[in-house]
DNA sequence: TATTGTTATACTCTATAACTATA
DNA sequence: TATAGTTATAGAGTATAACAATA
């Protein structure tokens, strides 16, 4: 059996990358990584990161939904969604209207140019989905969801 | 002329992520937050973050790798890379030596204490990992690896 | 007393420019 | 001229503390 000890100095050829493939954080990370930087450049043309684009989505599709909801549901922290709201906000997408039952809080709404947008960018999105998962068979991609979902759900 | 009226501004009870729930950059991210708490708390004791574990790991399975061949398996830009390595080496559980054919290149080995940790360090890494995973059978964990590989690779 | 939204601020992570030494 | 490693620094993302208004 070879000793794999101080022989001449070794270097490495091909990155062995094996053991942290086993890994779900890793493989997870890599891909959202991967689908994110796509998502970057083809929702550019609406200004769009996905932080932007996940906050306007829910509010477009939960009329009246308040800041307080929006953090929860994305795990962001109310300081850090301030300026996310008021730039879809300055942009003419949504608007602010009193919360009917709490005086603390600001139901959030989509304008009818924000629903317009967003039916165009959600549409973007699909594509841009399916262009992040060709190498997915319809099948796979259903199921690739369903087993995220279990792990953080 | 009567007023229009308002239809009663809405409230939202439960908040409707559905649509989000459809995109694989939005679900691999929100799994890749959750495991990645999960292993911050874990692997304090180790005095770990998932970088430095990444980084160790795979100077351990690659003896002799560069910092070059670490950014690229990583994604990491040789800048942030500098303190990460440094660090490890801080710790004692690497050592640099000259690359044998390259006199700009630095290789980078795991020393026995390194190797020591890592062994253990992975095992936990294992572990945490079927936690994380404690909703998925065995074989829906192999093909959640897979399918994410399919997304990045 | 607790919660919503907010400001200010600190900390971490990631990105860019430029330098050095070797190829 | 190009590449490996490094420094300094800028920018983006994320976190904590504290406050006013309302519950």
């Amino acid at each position: 059996m070879a000793p794999k000890r101080e022989s001449p100095a070794p270097f490495v050829e091909n990155v062995d990358t094996q053991y942290l493939e086993t890994l779900i954080g890793y493989n997870a990370r890599r891909a959202a990584l991967a689908v994110i930087e796509r998502f970057l450049k083809d929702m550019a043309v609406h200004d769009f990161r996905p932080v932007d684009f996940s906050v306007a989505s829910l509010i477009y599709h939960n009329p009246g939904i308040t800041s307080r909801q929006l953090c929860t549901a994305l795990s962001i922290l109310p300081p850090n969604l301030v300026a996310l709201v008021n730039g879809l906000q300055k942009r003419g997408l949504i608007t602010k209207r009193p919360h009917p039952n709490d005086g603390r809080a600001i139901g959030l709404y989509a304008t009818p140019e924000g629903e317009t947008l967003m039916a165009l960018a959600e549409q973007d999105a699909a594509n841009l989905e399916i262009a992040a998962g060709s190498r997915l068979t319809a099948a796979e991609h259903k199921t690739l969801l369903r087993l995220l979902q279990k792990v953080y759900l």
